[in-house]
DNA sequence: ATCTATTCCTGGCTGC
DNA sequence: TGCAGCCAGGAATAGA
């Protein structure tokens, strides 16, 4: 599941191969676009430089000369491979002037969508890497609500997914359910560390893979061998050796520890 | 505002 | 070996 820390790795192992390219022809295959027709945006692409490869949250932005954007959200299973085959899942090919990429997505959630100039993802909360302790504090305080669903939430904060909430809760000592308005600003302050230092952690290994997931080159992840609760339901916690505990939050697996977490 | 359930989708896994 | 049934979940959506 790509979340902040995988598609920043793709952004960093494609960047470096897409920006300054031409787009020579795309195209792509219902239901990839989320607004408008597959042909549209392949006459939109076509001729287009690309200037920049940008990321805010878990969209992938593509500046193009003249001020449009093509936002790519990989949901799931969405890869971006370059120089990729265009095989059985590939649901999307760009052309570039030199070399290609090819946007596979197993189980089609992914999306792809045109914005004009001065337009982007709208309802996005601030990116999550850089965040400041005073705002991230701010924009929790202000709300009810579980601490998990809120940082799940994109409005609130861009960037996190099930796997790096888990992980960071896990590592600030949180319960998933603990009221995030009643956290002190001790808690709060740990919450925010835990975050920044589990994001850079995994960008440093290149993403979390535990099924789908590969950068832009093909290769796979290695954070998965870091997760302290993510998967590791009636495993050993790693600080108190009590079995790790999985429950359903938000229609979403959760794992804690019960001893270590607290509400 | 916050919550839950539903929808989209298919490979991989479990159990028989 | 085959097959049915379930699970994974990001985000949009509807309804309470």
């Amino acid at each position: 599941m790509p979340e902040l820390p995988e598609v920043e790795t793709i952004r960093r192992t494609l960047a470096c191969r897409v920006e300054g390219r031409r787009i020579r022809a795309a195209w792509f295959l219902s239901p990839l676009v989320a607004d408008g027709r597959p042909e549209v945006l392949s006459a939109r692409l076509k001729g287009a430089r690309i200037e920049r490869l940008d990321r805010l949250g878990k969209h992938l932005l593509a500046r193009l000369e003249g001020g449009a954007t093509l936002d790519i959200h990989l949901r799931m299973t969405g890869k971006l491979l370059w120089n990729g085959e265009a095989g059985r899942w590939a649901r999307a090919v760009i052309e570039l002037d030199e070399g290609r990429v090819v946007f596979e997505d197993i189980r089609q959630f992914g999306r792809m969508r045109w914005w004009g100039e001065g337009e982007g993802p709208a309802g996005l909360g601030p990116d999550a890497l850089g965040l400041s302790l005073r705002e991230f504090a701010a924009r929790l305080k202000g709300r009810r609500g579980r601490v998990k669903p809120l940082l799940l939430n994109q409005a609130v904060v861009a960037g996190l997914g099930n796997i790096y909430v888990d992980e960071a809760l896990f590592r600030a000592g949180i319960h998933p359910l603990a009221q995030a308005r009643r956290l002190g600003l001790t808690r709060m302050r740990r919450l925010h560390e835990a975050i920044m230092m589990v994001l850079n952690e995994a960008i440093e290994a290149g993403g979390s893979s535990i099924a789908d997931y590969v950068d832009a080159e093909g290769a796979r992840g290695g954070f998965q061998e870091w997760h302290q609760v993510y998967g590791r339901a009636g495993l050993p916690c790693v600080r108190c050796a009590a079995p790790v505990q999985r429950m359903v939050v938000s229609q979403r697996g959760t794992h804690y520890c019960r001893v270590c977490q607290r509400r």
